[in-house]
RNA sequence: GGUCGAUUAGCUCAGUUGGUUAGAGCGCACGGUUCACAUCCGUGAGGUCGAAGGUUCGAGUCCUUCAUCGACCACCA
């Protein structure tokens, strides 16, 4: 039966079928009325047209580990999957295709767009959720929701219509950024600062009239204003220029007005507060249509905006002629041109500033005067502060309460219609009777306006930022505003994984929105992953070709060894590097160690048998020292790993059931077993090693189930059980630490039988002795138990550390390589004829001298009052011992000395 | 401009509340045909913990300053 496994784990022959197999058993479905006590995340629905990045993976994957680990300890285990219609992002990607068959959407029109739409994510959307699957993401995908369901849009037009009623929602006329490529607005979060080497023009605009003091002059004579803009084009906007009241230099010409280049109008000069007089000239062009802090100040001062761009950002008809169509930036050109032949340029200045790109696309934002709709956000941002300040919602790390609480305290309102076509139509309809303008907000579509009884309805054209959905996910994908069994159940969710770029945009608005409409919290601890980045850490992108496939990496390291690789490496809130030139260098240990555990698999299946295998309870009185000792130290890192989940430490969980199965289990424990297997020391004894490997491989499989769910099904499941003994799937239950098998005792004396054990090992290699000759070990200075243990370890002492004989005592006179264990042991290893005396020589004397340095920094504490009295009295405690054992140790290693040299 | 991170072995990173000789994986060197695994086993080399001060009996860990890199926020034209 061990003939038909490969010696090498084959992850695509068994990952698959598992996964299948999981599925089927409904072992990924929540149920609402279950007993158990909830357990729920939801997934940050990835957009409906992504394809899975190394992002995904690492997110997923920890949503994953932290969702089999909850299911395993018996929790009524909820991840909720599904996606996002990501309006502007999916519109593009259909825009895109449009324009390869040199279209656009207005060609098709609104409808046939949106059909256009839908038919490419039903067709090619969602697959990033089968994707999802092939790296063992076990979400209950029957509760798969999409934010254009027919349920989430229900909830979306309740929350609309709620915040209406309530007065949070309103339309007005405001800045707001503008995508002139998208053709549509952006809310604040979605305009990104990007450093940029720009210009700062400086412009002269003359002043009309004689009253100027003080002010430089042009050649004909005229008065100037200096004003600066890194933007010159829109000064074609302008409609008054604005200084300090307490600037000195301008006080004389507040009265008088300014002649505006090119255009032929006269603007007035303003003082406002807003203006820094140490800023450049200290006098600012003001561009209300075009410009948020202009737009403020031209409210102050009844100043009425001109807009002078069109959507796409080509000069509109409030330009003179000369410029009317100019795209802004030739408009740019043109306009300085101008001021340069006129004379009224000043100068042209490098200036490296941030300006806003387009989140979606990267085109310069605009800043333009528009009518939108807004979420009035204080009234939801102050519970949602209350939340985090009182505890409710945890960041892990810590650092992010800062950052959230930072923005909602800084909160301004958000900006919610998009201009686009593909969302959630804005449920307000405009009646256009004859004198009327009602605005109809309304939970169902209005046949007639409440009003007038009009019919003559219109519906608002705009969509609802794609967030708007999304803020509502906790509990929208549970069936609200129903109220559902499963909102009853698994509302509110517990953890929430995401990235920390979506703080603002998701996460704070989840936590408004479940206060507002739920009432509580959506989820208790926000656990932040990093960014994965490439070796040179930079952020993995399309068009550097930096980026790593995961499904790539699951053909050729499996799933577990890319779920491994991102675990270990991922500290809450750290980014992670991986190379995209040498996958071999990041995913080969983790399929190294899935090979591992499926080998051990292996092994045990050999040395286990046809027949039944004995049952741990009943074998207790016939357990050995060393399973004893393995079951104590399962235990002990049972505890360890369970308490790392528990604290969000995912890499300590990782790499902790590694170093307990590579470097315990397999390279200690097995091999201890080995003789007993096979039988050599007896049928008892075989039992007793064949009951505690088949537990700590139960155990020990199940502890890294969450990380490596693969492999550690597909071992677990050929691991032979008596009925009855465990159930079919590795869901079963979490291990629980067992006080029972804790045993310091035993722990040390193992311990110091491996320490003997490495020495050996070192001195054999340090003298190169002929790995086959087997040769005598001398002990002297040990205990009357490790004597014990010792004595009942000759046959490990062989098969370990090639030793023939294990002596008592010490001989005098005898040469040979020596070695003093931390326990004070002296360990001997007579090596006449094989041994190089010099360098034994030499050898002991660098442990002399190693050992004097640091007894007379020992020493020196010791003596130092100040430690003896304040540090903690085991730590002086354990100086005192140390300093006793290095008297000890240099005594053993003198006499070995002298020895040596008696020999020339 | 503000806020916050990071800096530990050649590389990627651990290092919990200050307390034995600072760890792991990879890489490197040496040695291994022991019947689970060469995707393996054993041994070893390699670190003034970014710099300088300070607190302390004791600092990789706490404080200050500085340097380098990075992130986020911000309306300075």
């Amino acid at each position: 039966m061990a003939e038909a496994l490969p010696p090498q784990y084959d992850p695509g022959l068994n990952e698959e079928p598992l996964y299948r197999w999981w599925e089927e058993q409904g072992f990924f479905r929540a149920d609402a009325r279950s007993d158990r006590e909830p357990y729920t995340i939801v997934i940050p629905p990835p957009n409906v047209t992504a394809i899975l990045h190394m992002g995904h993976g690492l997110n997923n994957t920890i949503q994953d580990v932290l969702i089999r680990w909850r299911r395993m300890a018996g929790r009524e285990a909820l991840w909720q999957p599904g996606t996002d219609h990501a309006g502007i992002a999916t519109q593009n990607v259909v825009e895109r295709r449009l324009a390869e068959r040199g279209k656009t959407r207005f060609d098709l029109g609104r409808e046939a767009f949106v059909d256009e739409v839908w038919a490419y994510v039903d067709d090619t959307g969602s697959s990033i959720l089968e994707q999802l699957r092939a790296i063992g993401c076990s979400c209950d995908w029957e509760r798969t929701r999409f934010t254009l369901d027919d349920g989430l849009s229900r909830a979306v037009r309740e929350v609309f219509v709620r915040l209406y009623e309530k007065g949070l929602i309103y339309r007005g006329n405001y800045i707001i950024n503008w995508c002139p490529r998208c053709l549509t607005a952006l809310s604040d979060e979605e305009a990104e600062p990007e450093e940029t080497q720009g210009k700062l023009y400086h412009l002269r605009y003359p002043v009309i009239g004689d009253a100027a003091v003080g002010l430089p002059r042009l050649d004909d004579g005229r008065a100037y204003i200096v004003v600066a803009t890194t933007r010159p084009e829109t000064m074609l906007g302008d409609v008054a220029v604005a200084v300090n009241p307490g600037d000195e230099r301008y006080a004389g010409v507040l009265a008088t007005e300014l002649e505006l280049p090119l255009t032929g109008r006269r603007i007035p000069i303003v003082s406002d507060d807003y203006v820094d007089p140490e800023f450049g000239s200290g006098a600012v062009k003001i561009t209300p249509a075009h410009d948020p802090n202009d737009f403020d100040l031209a409210k102050r001062h009844d100043l009425k905006p001109l807009d002078i761009m069109t959507p796409d950002a080509r000069m509109g008809a409030a330009v003179p002629e000369a410029f009317r169509g100019l795209d802004r930036f030739e408009a740019r050109e043109r306009v300085i041109a101008s001021f340069r032949e006129l004379g009224l340029l000043e100068k042209i200045e490098d200036y490296t500033t941030s300006i806003p790109h387009c989140y979606r696309c990267d085109t310069v934002v605009e800043p333009r005067l528009s009518e939108q709709w807004f979420v009035k956000m204080r009234p939801l941002a102050e519970p949602a502060l209350e939340a985090s300040r009182d505890g409710r919602v945890r960041f892990t790390p810590d650092r992010f309460t800062k950052v959230y609480e930072n923005w909602l305290e800084n909160i301004r309102d958000w900006c919610i219609s998009r201009q686009l076509w593909w969302g959630h139509r804005i449920p307000a309809w405009y009646c256009r009777s004859p004198g009327c303008g009602e605005i109809v907000v309304s939970r169902e579509d209005p046949t007639r306006c409440p009003t007038c009884g009009g019919r003559d309805l219109n519906q608002d054209a705009d969509v609802l930022d794609t967030w708007f959905s999304s803020w509502l996910w906790p509990f929208s994908t549970l069936g609200w505003p129903d109220a559902t069994e499963s909102l009853e159940k698994f509302y509110p969710g517990n953890t929430l994984v995401t990235g920390p770029d979506i703080i603002f945009f998701w996460v704070a608005r989840m936590i408004m929105a479940g206060i507002e409409f739920m009432g509580e919290v959506p989820f208790r601890d926000v656990y932040l992953n990093g960014i994965v980045r490439d070796h040179l850490g930079r952020k993995q992108s399309k068009s550097l070709g930096n980026g790593i496939d995961p499904l790539e990496v699951v053909r050729l390291y499996g799933a577990d060894a890319l779920r491994y690789t991102v675990i270990a490496g991922a500290g809450a809130g750290t980014d992670q590097h991986l190379n995209y030139e040498n996958l071999e260098e990041s995913f080969g240990p983790g399929r190294n160690f899935a090979n591992k555990l499926w080998n051990a698999g292996r092994f045990a299946l050999m040395n286990l048998g046809e027949g039944e295998v004995p049952r741990l309870s009943e074998m207790e009185p016939s357990l050995e020292l060393v399973d004893r000792w393995i079951l104590s130290r399962l235990s002990a890192r049972t505890r360890e790993i369970t308490e790392s989940l528990e604290r969000f430490r995912l890499h300590e969980a990782a790499t902790a059931g590694h170093g307990f199965f590579w470097g315990e289990v397999a390279d200690w424990y097995l091999e201890m077993i080995k003789p007993r297997l096979r039988g050599e020391m007896g049928a008892e004894s075989r039992r007793a090693a064949q009951a505690t490997l088949v537990t700590v491989l139960d155990r020990t499989l199940r502890l890294l189930h969450p990380v490596m769910p693969f492999i550690t099904e597909a071992v677990w499941q050929k691991l032979p059980w008596r009925d009855g003994d465990a159930p079919s799937l590795m869901i079963a239950a979490w291990p629980r630490p067992e006080p029972a098998w804790e045993d310091a005792d035993v722990e040390r004396a193992i311990a110091d039988l491996q320490e003997l054990i490495g020495t050996v090992r070192n001195l054999r290699a340090e003298y190169g002795v002929q790995p086959g000759l087997r040769v005598r070990l001398r002990v002297s200075g040990e205990t009357p138990e490790f004597r014990e243990v010792l004595g009942g370890s000759a046959r490990m002492m062989a098969d370990l550390a090639r030793i023939e004989d294990v002596a008592f005592g010490r001989v005098e006179g005898e040469i040979g390589a020596v070695a003093i264990l931390t326990s004070g042991i002296e360990a001997f290893l007579p090596l006449t004829g094989v041994i190089d005396l010099d360098k034994e020589r030499a050898r002991l004397r660098g442990e002399l001298d190693r050992i004097a340095s640091q007894e007379v920094a020992t020493r020196k504490r010791l003596e130092n009052e100040s430690f003896v009295s304040r540090a903690p009295a085991e730590v002086v405690e354990r100086e005192r011992e140390k300093l006793a054992s290095f008297s000890e140790q240099t005594e053993k290693l003198s006499r070995s000395l002298q020895v040596l040299e008696g020999s020339g």
